[in-house]
DNA sequence: TCAATTAAGTACCGGTCGGTGCAGAACCCT
DNA sequence: AGGGTTCTGCACCGACCGGTACTTAATTGA
């Protein structure tokens, strides 16, 4: 990280591999990992495809990467809303961050983990099982923390943290493709406040 | 519909067109729209590209009769679950409904609408808008029944209808995105039930 | 019996898919 | 200056994509 140590050998890349991998995961965001080409990824990435699979190694793994920043930046509000005092306001935050995240003013509408490949050819299981894990480590994180809500006496005894977990993931997921149907941010707040009406004082 | 008039000329089609309609149907439900190709939907169909051509048109049409079954299918609980007699009844069927479409035991996962295109290529930018409008097409029609509801008094004075709908359509998709997770349907129904736990009086 | 009609099977179409071989260019170190 | 190393651009690969022309088979009506 920083800026790049100036002790390699070799001609130097001519383009920003940062800004690079950001486009590309916009373009997966916005296609899913088939539906974005090699020829639309590397369109926008501005390089041949000679360079893409110089810097990243092939599409799957240009994916990888792409997801990991795509955890990392948009969806950091997942592990951020862990953060919060309360199992309610880290609810909240989660179902908030995921609203802002999934309608960005100049970006992709929706979840690049869900639209990237719920339902795929058998070619790239290998990407729909990375997807349908990286779905429930989220689920597992929020689990813990609610478990931790109750032992601390944040939630009542007798809620169940992995039930609430699941429900609130799937309030995200709902989020999600609410956004790619068109829903703006400001409708989609009223379905985080409805779906968080019935949450255990 | 029933029996076929026995008037038509020519060669007698050689498979039942209803049931290559059906294994289409899970091909495009398990794969999604652009990753079923035609190699395997004929394959699953039993019939060969020239015959499917024949009968339905191309791909893109294929995939609109398949719609079409699945919704007086497997979706069709969306329709009977307007027919109960309360607002919560309504909720209640609804989402039931999705959970035993979302985890046929023989099926698969999840709901043809959500996987079918939710990203998409540019190519099939008319199948994602199809099942863009389809989708909220449910909503609206969820959205008017609980409208009724607050005019019956069902639901009180300042409910809001539309918000309730949309609410119930997340959740609706969200089940569907936990089913593709791996989620069975005792976890789903819990999902359900924390939902609703908000429910206006 | 025989033309008209429709379906099935084969072989094929141009285009795009993800992925590479290769030559030359731009840098490092000696 | 020159070898080693890495990146870039071009041309190209076999495989598969959705879709079709053409021949042959099976039926109807006359």
């Amino acid at each position: 990280m920083g800026d790049s140590r100036r002790a390699v050998m070799g001609r130097p890349r001519e383009f920003d591999i940062d800004q690079a991998l950001e486009r590309a995961m916009r373009v997966f965001w916005a296609r899913g990992y088939e539906g974005a080409s090699l020829a639309e990824l590397t369109g926008a990435m501005g390089i041949s495809k000679t360079s893409m699979y110089a810097a990243f190694g092939n599409k799957e793994q240009l994916f990888r990467k792409a997801l990991q920043r795509y955890g990392a930046g948009p969806a950091a509000y997942a592990t951020r809303a862990l953060e919060e005092p309360t199992a309610r306001a880290v609810a909240l935050a989660f179902l908030r961050g995921a609203v802002c995240t999934t309608t960005p003013p100049g970006g992709p509408s929706g979840c690049l983990t869900v639209q990237g490949a719920l339902a795929s050819s058998d070619e790239s299981r290998a990407v729909h099982d990375l997807l349908v894990d990286w779905r429930n480590d989220a689920g597992v994180r929020l689990e813990e923390r609610f478990r931790r809500a109750v032992n601390e006496g944040d939630l009542p005894r007798n809620a169940d943290p992995r039930r609430l977990a699941r429900f609130i993931m799937a309030m995200g997921f709902g989020i999600a493709v609410q956004a790619a149907n068109g829903l703006g941010p400001a409708e989609l707040d009223e379905i985080v406040d409805t779906a968080l009406l019935g949450w255990p004082a």
